[in-house]
This record gives C-alpha cells, structure tokens and sequence, in this order.
DNA sequence: ACGGCATCGGGATACGGTTCCCGAGCCGAC
DNA sequence: GTCGGCTCGGGAACCGTATCCCGATGCCGT
C-alpha cells in the first residue's frame, strides 16, 4: 500500500511530475509556472500549481535545470587565502555583485599551490560556471602565462571567461580580463609622502621578492626617490613574506644593522603593524622617532595605534568590476561566434594615499 | 603541421558522445574510464580514451554528473559577513575540510537579513547540497527557532544536513547539527582574570543586546563577579554593535560619565581595539593606566600594540568539526531510512584565555 | 574439443527539468 | 456561418552522464 501517490511517503525527491500529477496538469505547465518564463498560464492552473508547490515544499533541482539549458549562472572565486582582508574584500565585492544578479559563488582556495590551483580550474570548468576569478598577486614565472593564457582559452571554449584580479595581466591575445589597481603609483605616492616630509633614511619591506604586488611596489618608491633626487640604498631594502613576523623580524634586524633609518616604508599593513611591534619592543615612539606607513587600506590601518598612513586599494570596487566584467562579456557572447577584438581586456583602478596618524618629519628636521 | 583537425570546430561543449566517437568506442565505456569505477576497462581503450580526452580537453558535465546520480557532495556555508575575521576562519575551516574530502563548497552572505538567509536556504536547497553551514551569531527571537527548525526539516527531507556555528542550537527533536564553543566559560575566565588581577570597576561592552553570543560573553562576565563577591554595577554595561566605533564611542561616553573604571572587558578583539583608540585619545595609557581584554583571539590581537590579552575561540576547528558532523552524519544515512535518535546534536568546543600584555594591575594595588 | 567462466564493450534507460510543436477551445470579424 | 487568430495545455524530444543488462570474445581445464 506504499504507493508513492500519497505525497506524505515522498520523503526523498520531490519532481517536477509529482507536482504535476497532484496538481492535475502536466510537468510543462508546472514548469512553466515556476520558470516566470512569460509564457501564458491560467490563473487556476497557476494557483494549483503554486498550492502543490507549497504544500510538497517543492523545489526545482538546479542540476537538471542547468542540464536542460536554463539555470543560474554561477561564478568562481578562486583565492589564496580567504583570512587574508585584502582578499576577503575582494571576494565579498564579486559576490555581492553576483548576488545582485542573481548569480550563484562558488569558492576555492588554493593555498598558494600551483597544482591544486589547476585543479580547481578544471572542477570549475566542470560545473560550467559563467566566469572563474582568480584573485591575488601571482608568481609571475613564463609558465604562470601559459598556464594562465591555457586557463583562459580553455574556460573560453567553454563557453565561461577567466577574470584575473590583482595579477599580472596575460600578454598576447588570449581571451581573458584583468582587474587591477595602480599598484606602482601607490607606492610612488606613498613613498612621495614620505620624502617630501623630509626622511632620507627609509626601511623598505616591500614583500617576497617573486611576487608580483611586491614588485611594482617597491618599483613605485624606487621611482620616487629618483624623483626626489635621493639615492636609493638597497641595504635598506629587506624582503620577506607579507605577514607580520616578517616585519617584526626585518625591523628588527634593520635596528642592529642599519639604524639610521627614519622611516618605514611596509609593503602591506600587515608588515606595517608587524614593524610597528618591533619598533616599540625596541623603546622607539612612532611616529615621534620612526614614521611607518602600510599599503592596503585595510581595516586593521585604522585599528593600529598610530592609525596608520597608507594607500587605498578599491579592494571591494574591484570584485564588483571584476563580476561586472565577466557578465557583460556573456552577455555580449550570445551576438555572433565570431571573436571581437576586444577578446582581452585591462581595467584598471586608482589607488590613493590616505594620511592618518604614522607619519611625521624625522626629528633632526623638526 | 600542429593542426587541432576536427577538434577547432567543435568549440562549444565537448560531450562524451564526442570522445567517445572520436576514440571509436561507446559513450559507456568513456564513462568507465573517466569515473574511477572499478569495472575492467581494457588498457587499449583506456589509454585511448584519455588520448582523446587530452586532445579534446574535455571535462565531464559536473551538472549531467549530479542528475545521474553520482556527483561531487557540495556544502554551502552561509554567512553573514565575509569581511569578519572570525567569520573568515570557520569558512576556512569548513573549506579546508571540505576540499580534502573532495567535497565542493558554496557561499552566500547573507548581510544579517533574515529574508536573504530565507533565500539563500532555498537556493542551496536547490543545488542539492550534501550540507548547509549556517555561520555566526544569530537573533535568538522565538520565530529564529521556528525558522531553524522549519529550515532543518526540509533539508532533511532533501537529504541533506543543517549545521549551525555558532550559534544557538534548536530545541526539540529537530534534524540539525548545533557546533558551538564554550562561550559563557570564556566570558567568566577572562573577567576572572581581571578581577584576580584586583580590577573591581570593570567596563563592559558586551556587544548588541540581542545578540546571543553577546549575552553568553555577559552572563559568564556576572557569574564570575558573583564568584569573586564583586558588586556588578550594570553602570558600567554599555551596549552596542560588534566594531570598533562602537568600543571607541562607549570609552568616550564612560569616561565622562564613570571614569574610574580601571579595565575594559571588550566582547571582541575589534571593539578592544576600538576602545585602546580611545584611552590613547584620551592620554590615557594601556596597560599602565588601563587594562583591556579582547574576545575571539583573532590576528588583531597580536598585531594591537600592547598585544591584547583576550579568549581563544578554536574558529577554525569549529568549521573543521561543523563539516566532519555534516559528513559522518551522511555516511550513516545510507544505512537504514528509519531514523536514529541521534537526530540533533551538539558539540561544544573548549575556549581558552590567552595572557598577554594589555592587563596589569589596576594602579592602586602597585 | 568443448563447456564454462571471467573479461570487457555496447545499447538502452533513467536522472529531472525546459522547451518546441501541435492541437483544442474560444472569440470576434467578415 | 465560417474562418482566422489568440490563448493555453499537453506530449515528446532533448540536455550529458552513469549504470544496468546482455552479448561477444578469449582462455582455461578436463
């Protein structure tokens, strides 16, 4: 007598043709209520329907409504690192992007490795999302750009766009979009701040030296000193991975070493606050001995005390620019098989400096 | 002569039917030597098979997959907030976990909006996930018990699995899984350790009213002035939202108002930081002039300077058991369709005080 | 030499929707 | 009165994969 008509039996999956049949209609129809295509239906079988519906707490299955052609759009955000602020920002400006469209997020992160990174790629690429972002700063090897330029044509054949954000962008033509920031302006900027108040000595710590955030930042500022017409002395450059005990540890050993120095230039706020400790372990005030400033504008730069002088970076911004870019460039795809030549594209956002609370004259100027 | 051949026109989707004819074998046994199954495929097809595969790129059709009936488990992690560090390190948890089980994971923020958590459920429901992850301190209203619980049986029903982090579990027999950390404990260890220390007037700034782990962090705060016969003088409660704005502004308030509290027991690391700003601001010193207890142990604590002195809060391993809960339970469910009575569960998580340096005794007692 | 078993490949079907296409009913217009 | 067009419901053909079941082949033992 277990016959599954019963309704209060189906315990498992609930159909579209369970629906159907309590309702009376035919699966088309209950589909077609469901689906708010605007195709034309009763409003007494739409009523039914919507009745069945409620009292079976019917749900369509999304997997064979993809399979079938219709389906949410799904994008992938692929991070490093999802406690790191910087890239949590990021990552929540894309999904609330995605959100607002109605789009579903899928996350992965890759932990900094090169092969679950491929891998996450392809398991994307098998849940057909619409789009994959790739977030963080990269290790720009010639294999990263063929890694990525197979990243992207793969994705593209497929129907879905890669999107990498804050990462060197892909030379030659392959279909993929780049979000980045000013990175070296920043850094210009920043380490302009610091000369025109008069240091001369300044600690850099600008990150791993392989990496390409860490690059351009520590480029910015070699700009600026050749702007200010100050030599540049790369004993007081110190590298290491961006985390705090790496600005601990640089300070530290830049205090025996080289102890002029006025100022420290951090290549994140993070090593920032790192520096920071360090200074004051050591008995010095900041910013009345030692200036410090940080790049990121996280929320941790105005939680430090000094709050701490630091480049913006539209963390947030570029996510939605970043989801932005890969639903226009669905939308568009449906026109013509044919390739535009806009297939890769550049965005680019500005940076600013904020100046808050780490910085002043060093004292022999004061 | 590196021609893709047939290959360049079929640019869309890459079914198995297409690997399958150009291997001259059957979509069957494509299958079989795509999915791992131990059903004896002949080494000549297999290694052809995967000749065509790499030739083509394909990848299987993650949705196809799913309908079928085999398919990747997915967990979907709600939260409120990505941006929010402790939030942060669960989903790392719970990610990190899932990921080495093979598992997929799925977000959505839900912005603390009750309709979008309502959506969000439904949504997940929809992609038949293996579990849905509920993170983050909630709203214990009387219709939050009945929402969970509503929530809890439809998964169920779907065979799926609610786990709730953080917070408060369900009453009655409902199918959800509750992960949780000893907060009240935490609350009445950490107030302990100021009252040892000799603190009497003590500010506290437990957080929103309503919250629950705000009340927990209180109520533990009360039963430990109870303990050491120290009046509790609800003057010094202030209330309000978890960031730092809000431990700045209650610091100032309290300052006017009942300045001669010698320490501030923070609900969070965040809202501690909010308030050491405003003892500084106010030329006031930390530790020496005022000590300052954090909540939740995240990497703010270490990086404020002094070092803050709060409760560990096991975050990431809380994400870690939230999804080992949600599998076992899944591996079991296969066995019989009767129910156990093991239903709902709850585990609780040990929280530790960890002593740093942003407590001292008050300056009457040196 | 022959039956039987193990090995392996293929056709067919199911998974749960969406959508095309057709047809029935109804209304208004000539 | 008839015909055309419009509204709306249903049957059926997919979407891409996994797997059941059956048949073919080859090898071994007696």
């Amino acid at each position: 007598m277990n016959q599954r008509k019963t309704t209060s039996d189906v315990v498992g999956r609930v159909t579209i043709r369970d629906v159907a049949e309590r309702a009376g209609v035919s699966a088309a129809s209950v589909s077609r209520v469901l689906s708010s295509s605007n195709y034309p239906v009763s409003d007494t079988v739409r009523s039914r329907v919507m009745q069945v519906v409620r009292d079976l707490d019917y749900v369509t299955n999304a997997h064979a409504r993809s399979l079938a052609g219709a389906g949410t759009p799904t994008v992938a955000i692929l991070i490093n690192n999802v406690t790191s602020a910087a890239f949590a920002h990021i990552a929540k400006g894309v999904e609330g992007a995605a959100t607002l469209r109605g789009w579903l997020s899928l996350v992965g992160t890759t932990g900094d490795d090169p092969e679950r990174e491929l891998a996450l790629v392809n398991l994307m690429r098998q849940q057909g999302v619409a789009a994959v972002v790739l977030l963080g700063g990269a290790y720009d090897y010639d294999e990263y750009q063929l890694r990525m330029a197979r990243f992207a044509r793969s994705l593209d054949a497929a129907g879905s766009h890669l999107v990498l954000v804050g990462r060197p962008s892909l030379q030659g033509d392959v279909p993929a979009t780049t979000v980045d920031y000013d990175n070296e302006s920043g850094a210009y900027a920043m380490a302009g701040h610091l000369l025109s108040a008069g240091h001369r000595r300044i600690l850099a710590l600008p990150g791993p030296a392989e990496l390409s955030t860490a690059q351009g930042r520590l480029n910015g500022a070699r700009r600026a000193f050749e702007a200010y017409g100050v030599p540049f002395d790369r004993g007081l450059v110190r590298r290491g991975p961006y985390d705090d005990a790496y600005g601990y540890a640089a300070v530290e050993a830049a205090l025996h070493e080289t102890p002029d120095f006025t100022a420290v230039l951090a290549g994140t706020d993070v090593v920032a606050a790192g520096a920071m400790q360090a200074l004051r372990a050591a008995g010095l005030r900041v910013p009345e001995d030692v200036s410090i400033t940080g790049y990121d504008d996280i929320p941790l730069a105005s939680q430090l005390t000094p709050q701490l002088t630091t480049v913006h970076v539209p963390y947030e911004e570029m996510g939605r620019v970043a989801l932005r870019a890969a639903a226009d460039r669905r939308k568009g795809a449906g026109a013509a098989a044919g390739r535009k030549s806009s297939d890769s594209e550049h965005l680019v956002l500005g940076t600013h400096v904020v100046v808050r609370d780490s910085v002043r004259p060093p004292k022999r100027l004061r």
